[in-house]
RNA sequence: GGCCCCGUCGUCCAGUGGCCUAGGACGCCGGCCUCUCAAGCCGGAAACGGGGGUUCAAAUCCCCUCGGGGCUGCCA
């Protein structure tokens, strides 16, 4: 048999890194297993979707490299895979139950459940549904919907009786159908509820897996049922832990970034968000934390899924950034880097300038942890000198002791220079150490200054070739006048 | 409140009765290297929530307890 698995993300808001992991989860598993991974929307809450989101998800799941055979977009044998494509066919399955009196029309209306809920609450009582409607006769009930009175439909859950199932993350679930009250199937506008939308879907397309969050684990008694009453194959079930903030809560806005997209603005790379994620709440095994996705598609198995929450924890995400920004191939890197080393600069970059990148490139990917590091550390190659010596910098400058002679000299040397390049430089500024009887960890530092503009910087000597020498000592010349 | 799920270093994982004086990774601390910063190398602190059992032997099995989380909508 063929496995078959999806991801229904709800365009209710942009792509969560919890959506993300879930996705990523499913579609190692139809990977891993030669199945087929399929893109489902469900957009059943009119009130709250929005085609702005849906795009958001798709473009999170595309940017992961979490390529889809069926569904939005691709299509497939099924559809649209658009729920608010498919709200006839919901009603359709229904009206079928109602006649089959596995589902029956609830009369209460919205305002007569909440005050019956409080009571229910105030009372010590399960606020559930109380089943009043389930208790009308089916005739009757007919007669008064013919008769126009608006109605929701809600499954007539099997009672007494549980819901006994395998789920792959936790083993065997066992719910006793006293704690499921009668859910609605079908509000009383006609629209779907997710829980009929979502399992009449996974029924008709077939689904053999459906690996989600575990919030979704209490409602599993009311999709079993219902696919039951429809007639339906039960799938297999994996509920994934969800995913913590560091204060051991829901993952949410106040911890920061949750948005995919947000990862991609702030310079993540894909392969190592995918990498960090599939970490969360899963193991290759022994001790590899650095791996391609190939290998997670050969190792994975739902059945080794933590059961537990995971914190999310951004500095480990961090680190697994910096190794793969430092893995990528030179060229690569100089791609990923360009709009930001442009926005650093200002301005679209000349031929020389970027060369002038180009040269300390390697230098840079070493240090960049995110892509957004880039820009700081390359700054100084492109701006005027008043940028780079200000008032600021003299200050720090003049902080070290020497510092007057270091310049003073330096420019001397520099200007004499046969060659300006990293060798010459170094050679010549090591002399300049041994004349002044300085080390290079005391001497050096006001030149990075004069030059960079900064305390921290790429290497120096390598630095000052890529600038050039007019560019150094102008500077310098700058930067002793000012003293 | 009720129902369900979960509980190994700060964090993510390994560990499925003896190989555990509990292992790795991130982070943290210290050192080395070093022109700053990274990277790299070496070293260190750091956990089986608690209590009872079962067993020759328990992080691993059972019970209780405590703690955390989820659900409890005509949201998904």
């Amino acid at each position: 048999m063929t496995t078959r698995l999806r991801v229904a993300p709800s365009p209710t808001g942009a792509m969560h890194v919890g959506t993300g992991r879930t996705a990523l989860f499913n579609w190692l598993f139809a990977r891993h297993t030669g199945g087929t991974f399929i893109v489902r929307i469900d957009d059943t809450d009119t009130a709250r979707s929005e085609k702005a989101f849906e795009d958001d998800i798709l473009a999170g799941l595309r940017w992961l490299g979490l390529d889809w055979d069926e569904g939005v977009g691709v299509g497939g044998p099924h559809g649209s895979y658009r729920q608010s494509d498919r709200y006839g066919r919901y009603e359709e399955v229904a009206e079928k139950l109602i006649a089959e009196e596995t589902a029956y029309p609830c009369f209460c209306t919205p305002g007569e459940l909440e005050t019956r809920r409080a009571e229910a609450e105030a009372a010590g009582r399960p606020p559930g549904y109380d089943g009043r409607c389930r208790a009308i006769d089916a005739v009757d009930a007919r007669h008064r919907r013919n008769a126009g009175e608006r109605a929701a439909v809600r499954f007539k859950m099997p009672r007494p009786g549980t819901t006994e199932f395998v789920d792959l993350v936790r083993g065997e679930i066992r719910v006793d159908h006293q704690h499921v009250d009668d859910f609605v199937l079908l509000r009383s506008d006609r629209r779907p509820t997710y829980h009929l939308a979502s399992t009449v879907d996974d029924v008709d397309y077939e689904i053999t897996h459906v690996a989600r969050g575990e919030d979704l684990l209490p409602s599993t008694p009311r999709h079993v049922q219902l696919t039951l009453a429809m007639g339906g194959k039960e799938a297999t079930y994996a509920h994934i832990p969800l995913i913590n903030g560091p204060d051991g809560k829901r993952l949410s806005k106040r911890h920061g970034a949750q948005g995919v997209t947000e990862y991609v603005d702030a310079g993540y790379l894909p392969e190592a968000l995918v990498n960090y994620l599939s970490l969360l709440g899963w193991s290759p095994s022994g001790d590899a934390s650095i791996f391609p996705v190939t290998e997670s598609i050969r190792l994975f198995e739902l059945t080794d899924v933590q059961k537990n929450p995971a914190v999310f924890d951004r500095a480990k995400l961090d680190w697994m950034n910096g190794e793969y920004v430092r893995a990528l191939p030179s060229d690569r890197f100089n791609d990923l880097a360009a709009p930001y080393v442009e926005q650093a600069a200002g301005h679209p970059l000349s031929p020389e300038e970027w060369s002038r990148f180009e040269q300390l490139s390697p230098l840079i990917q070493e240090r960049a942890k995110l892509l957004t590091d880039i820009g700081d550390q390359v700054r100084f190659l492109f701006v005027d000198h008043d940028t780079v010596v200000t008032p600021e910098t003299i200050g720090i400058i003049v902080s070290f002791p020497e510092a007057k002679p270091i310049i003073e000299n330096a420019i001397e040397r520099l200007t004499s220079l046969a060659e300006f390049d990293h060798e010459s430089i170094e050679t010549s500024l090591r002399g300049m150490l041994d004349e002044l009887g300085l080390n290079a960890r005391k001497g050096l530092q006001p030149l990075r200054v004069a030059i960079t503009g900064s305390t921290v910087s790429p290497p120096l000597f390598e630095s000052m070739a890529a600038l050039g020498r007019e560019t150094v000592l102008d500077r310098l010349d700058a930067a002793r006048s000012r003293m």
